[in-house]
DNA sequence: AAAATGACTAGAATACAATTTTGGTCAGGA
DNA sequence: TCCTGACCAAAATTGTATTCTAGTCATTTT
């Protein structure tokens, strides 16, 4: 019935010479013959794992969207306390993004703006997991009284807003300044919302 | 020696008009012909006022930062509460925007695409200006005991990150939500960020 | 039989020349 | 002194011929 995965993981491969052509032509001018060269393959052979063209360049973003949430899967499961893995997940959400196009010369939106429409729902879906995973860990942290008691899931979503301005999304990575600084930054934000979400033994009101 | 600010607040006008045009046909479709009949003024009369086309469109942002800056510049010096006017400030830095380019409907990195480069030069400085804005009622609240006391530019800069990814910068008015909800969403940011900036009586250690 | 291939085609993209439009100038008018 | 619109070079658009490419499928390979 699955008219996919024929073989182990020329899906992998084909969507690794989907990043390199991306990187290389841009999308439009990526052609499915450069890239059934690239790989190695026959162009029809590109049709019996993908429909088309654009779900290639989908299927791109989702594969970085779905090793981003795997890293946050691992980092939401580690043993540490719950505003240390908060903390990281933010970090690392920005970072994984940023190495993930660092070698790209364009922005995620320009290179893509021919699939613009589902683009954008797609990662309305990846951004909602990314919340989920980060509520998780909101949950542990408020059952174990650390975390004051707003929704969790309304709150990872604040989380997300928060940080997704440093997505190289309009900017290139080049124009989201150096890695160190966007570390940096992200970092004493992430600082900032945690103190944010502590608990505090006597709320001070805001007059 | 001023060759601007000929009459009363022409040039006022003239930005009234790109408004429109932006908004009626976008950048490149606006003509300066069609901007003079606009205005009702003659074609000749635009460039006693603006050097060319792109610095129209750029003033034009930069219109609306003013104008952004001036709201600030009001609430920054409201007799509230720190917390109340850093709330009210951010709050309005969105949803001011959020109304400036309601009625377009293409975003304005999309709309602006011509002058990109420039347009980012300028947005730089829009954003560090607003910083430097909120870092004066950082530093109040701080004298007053009232928020901790961390670098009050840096701070003011990344309430201005954690709050970019609400502006109509990649997504159009129309697709960042309804403006209720884009203003709760925002308030509920506002309000987190402001529990993070609060001073609290002992600090409970991140481990 | 199952999987992979590449020749093939309709429609899209490109190239190029002819034509129109437009950003910017400036001599003259109010 | 301030404003205007005719004017022009350069840019954009249009029309057309040509090339290119996404997707298909009959054939070959495994």
């Amino acid at each position: 019935m699955r008219h996919i995965a024929r073989q182990a993981n020329i899906r992998e491969l084909i969507l690794d010479g989907v990043d390199a052509l991306l990187a290389r032509f841009g999308y439009r001018k990526m052609t499915m013959e450069d890239l059934a060269r690239q790989v190695g393959i026959g162009k029809g052979t590109i049709y019996l794992h993908f429909p088309g063209k654009e779900e290639l360049a989908l299927a791109h973003v989702d594969r970085i969207a779905e090793r981003l949430l795997r890293r946050l899967g691992e980092i939401s499961a580690a043993r540490r306390s719950p505003p240390e893995r908060i903390r990281a997940m933010l970090v690392t959400r920005v970072l994984f993004r940023f190495d993930s196009v660092a070698h790209y010369s364009q922005n995620l939106n320009d290179l893509l703006s021919a699939v613009r429409k589902e683009l954008l729902a797609r990662r309305q879906g990846h951004f909602e997991k990314e919340a989920q995973e980060m509520a998780k860990v909101l949950d542990e942290g408020r059952e174990m009284g650390i975390f004051s008691g707003a929704d969790s899931l309304l709150t990872a979503r604040l989380l997300i807003w928060s940080t997704n301005s440093m997505l190289p999304f309009n900017l290139t990575a080049r124009e989201l300044g150096k890695r160190g600084e966007l570390e940096e930054r992200v970092s004493r934000l992430a600082d900032l919302l945690l103190q944010g979400l502590l608990q505090r033994p006597r709320d001070k009101k805001l007059k």
